[in-house]
DNA sequence: GCATTTATTTGCGTATGCATTAAGTAATGA
DNA sequence: TCATTACTTAATGCATACGCAAATAAATGC
């Protein structure tokens, strides 16, 4: 009925991302191609391609004879990862405030700064996150430049395995949401200048929780 | 005895890019992956691997039963470019300004400035073009972030594939090395914003170029 | 003559097997 | 004991083959 027939291949990058992201397959693991192969129950072919793609994506890297491996995170790279993060999207953020949306045009960015605070509320964090990623993500849509959403893309990929690692050690984003609403006002505005500016610091504040958690974690673990 | 064997793979990389690059594969033309592989006298699988790679690049795209397309070059797309990079680089500058280096940490930079007036000067415009490169890879370099400098070598990709289009249609930009060795001052002095924000601008005025003589090109061809 | 269905071709996705080559190991010599 | 080298092993890179699905051509009915 609605069973769509998935290639080999696309269903070998979902898999493996979500082995990645889980942590099944664990940061800074090495593994065989012909393992993953037996792991998705394929034959190494479509394992190759998809892992070809994430590797383009930063996600893991091939060793020749040292099998792939999936590429810890240290947070170095995170703080590399969040200022790519804050140069594009704060660029996304001035150009959606010089788009001249109207209400419409911004609640899907509005309800994710609602559900933000409902999530908080009730203390569910990963409600919280996943309205996070939707504001986002929704934010750099609006800035309308395609490449700039892609590569947040998979920047944010890799800031959202690094936050499973340290979701449980971080206190409730109780101040974050303010930012948000910020940004949100001076979308609305068409003030670009405060709308990327804001966004700027909400980002740049962001990396220093995130890489003082990791390093801290990194301890505890290393 | 200096031979290195190469990979089928990489040099399907290569050897794509090259032709892609000078146009032996046009902007917008369809290939069959058994059509490549013939040209590269290989088989198709180390062809597929490298379209993978290469689309990830964005330099093609595999639509299914249609061929491989090479990637047109829009004014459009070329504008989102020049934004991604205008982004990134000047972030680049101002951390390289943070980063207090010395002459000799940046002689590559001013060899790079000193070639391009020199190009200017006997109106070479490859060699322009290719201390352009060196120049603005170099920054970036010293920008210490390897996320940023991936990103920024993709795009700068696509730069230079729409330069060859429109590189005899230009005037020599004598005007543009000012700004590079204001860029260079300002590094060499720790002057953070002031590299930043003229690179931005320096960026910005490539764009408004580049962008004009590729929509006046489309219009003569399309 | 047009539309719809059927047949045919063609390109792609995947599996499989082999050749290559590098990592690891053992052995020999100093 | 250490270094050098030969050998073993095993993972990868690549070619090839096959089946399926989509696109195109042909054919039949209206």
């Amino acid at each position: 009925m609605t069973k769509k027939p998935i290639s080999s291949s696309q269903r070998a990058i979902q898999e493996l991302r979500a082995k990645i992201f889980s942590g099944e397959l664990a940061a800074g693991s090495d593994h065989l191609e012909s393992e993953l192969a037996d792991l998705l129950e394929m034959s190494r072919t479509p394992v190759r391609e998809a892992v070809l793609t994430l590797e383009g994506q930063g996600l893991l890297e091939m060793r020749p004879r040292k099998g792939v491996r999936i590429l810890p995170l240290s947070p170095e790279d995170m703080a590399e990862v969040y200022d790519v993060l804050t140069e594009l999207e704060s660029h996304a953020a001035e150009c959606a405030a010089l788009a001249d949306y109207d209400d419409d045009d911004l609640s899907e960015l509005s309800r994710a700064i609602d559900d933000m605070d409902a999530a908080i509320a009730e203390g569910n964090l990963d409600a919280w996150a996943d309205a996070d990623d939707r504001f986002h993500g929704e934010l750099v849509r609006l800035g309308g430049n395609k490449r700039i959403q892609a590569i947040v893309g998979m920047m944010s990929d890799q800031v959202r395995r690094a936050r499973m690692t340290t979701l449980f050690m971080r206190p409730l984003p109780t101040k974050s949401n303010e930012d948000h609403r910020m940004v949100y006002q001076a979308i609305r505005n068409g003030d670009a200048a405060t709308a990327r500016d804001t966004h700027r610091q909400h980002r740049q504040h962001a990396k220093a929780i995130l890489v003082a958690l990791l390093s801290k974690h990194r301890l505890r673990y290393l």
